[in-house]
DNA sequence: CGAATTTATTTTAAGCTTGAAATAACTGCC
DNA sequence: GGCAGTTATTTCAAGCTTAAAATAAATTCG
């Protein structure tokens, strides 16, 4: 259609011609695909292997790393989930003998939690198996793919980070 | 400690020195970290400009695409989300007045489910900004970068599928 | 046709997750 | 010291999510 003759201003062009973000969302979606795909089926592994959930795997991961063990603020922080979350987690990781947990020496408020000789032993366990199957699942990428999505991935984060933050400042 | 006098079998030196996996572990958390992180803030903006949850705005945005509807299986699929998980997800939507529900016409087990009007309309209004904000999210990554990572996360979404399928059979 | 299998959906129990409100303890500052 | 503001954690209500079992309808095939 011949639009040459009706004038609109800019408002009105931004309603009915918004700027093309296509491309971005399309590359969202793929993302996030590939992330539950993958998700999915090392939570079904973990499960069928272990009998543990992913987010007790994933706690007990972090606390690996920290021999000292940590706050529950520091495993919010880390893990990107809420505190309120944490809580019950830990209650039922420490239910099940897995955890530890201690006030803190410096501050009355904080409780530090760490693995138990039975949980760390558990995790290891789980953990080498966990690897194969991470391997396995990015297997058909290349050394240089596996480079380029590291650096790729590493932009995004950095690219979100600076849109989450400038937000809010 | 000397070990020269200590043979090894191969099952035994597996165990002590299993192949390196290490980078597609990070390669894997740091995919992981990049969803979460533009996944979080996704859910607060739809929460804070419109009150509405992520996953009710992932069903919607299936079914506009759909203008005869879909099937509580085919959305099941699509949005790889157990079966169960659907009904109730449904059930809220239909009791909100964003939803119709039928039974379809060729198979009597199967509802047939699609936006109402109003549904649409409002779905339409949050895509919208939400395409806006997925835009500003990637917004540090070049035209070339987004293809790269395009195409790098295809291969990943093959790679994980083969190693999936590959395993049930 | 009819039995066996598959497919579509719902139900249930358990656990996960969030955001908001409440409590308690720490820190900075006057 | 003590008030104001921040931080650590818990509690709560609501909703999300899964896996497994149950129900019902369709399909396959002998």
């Amino acid at each position: 259609m011949d639009d040459r003759m009706i004038p609109l201003d800019a408002e009105t062009k931004a309603v009915e011609m918004p700027e093309h973000h296509r491309d971005e969302l399309r590359l969202w979606l793929r993302l996030l695909t590939c992330t539950t795909l993958i998700e999915g089926e090392v939570r079904r592994r973990l499960r069928e292997s272990f009998d543990v959930t992913l987010p007790r795997f994933d706690l007990m991961a972090q606390l690996d790393k920290a021999p000292d063990g940590m706050t529950l603020s520091d495993l919010s922080r880390r893990m990107m989930v809420s505190n309120g979350n944490l809580t019950g987690l830990v209650d039922r990781l420490m239910a099940s003998g897995h955890l530890d947990r201690r006030v803190s020496s410096t501050d009355r408020r904080a409780q530090v939690v760490s693995l138990t000789e039975a949980g760390r032993a558990e995790f290891r366990a789980m953990a080498a198996e966990h690897e194969g199957w991470i391997a396995e699942l990015f297997a058909d990428l290349t050394p240089k793919d596996q480079k380029d999505l590291m650096r790729l991935l590493a932009k995004t984060k950095g690219s979100a980070r600076r849109a989450i933050v400038g937000d809010a400042s």
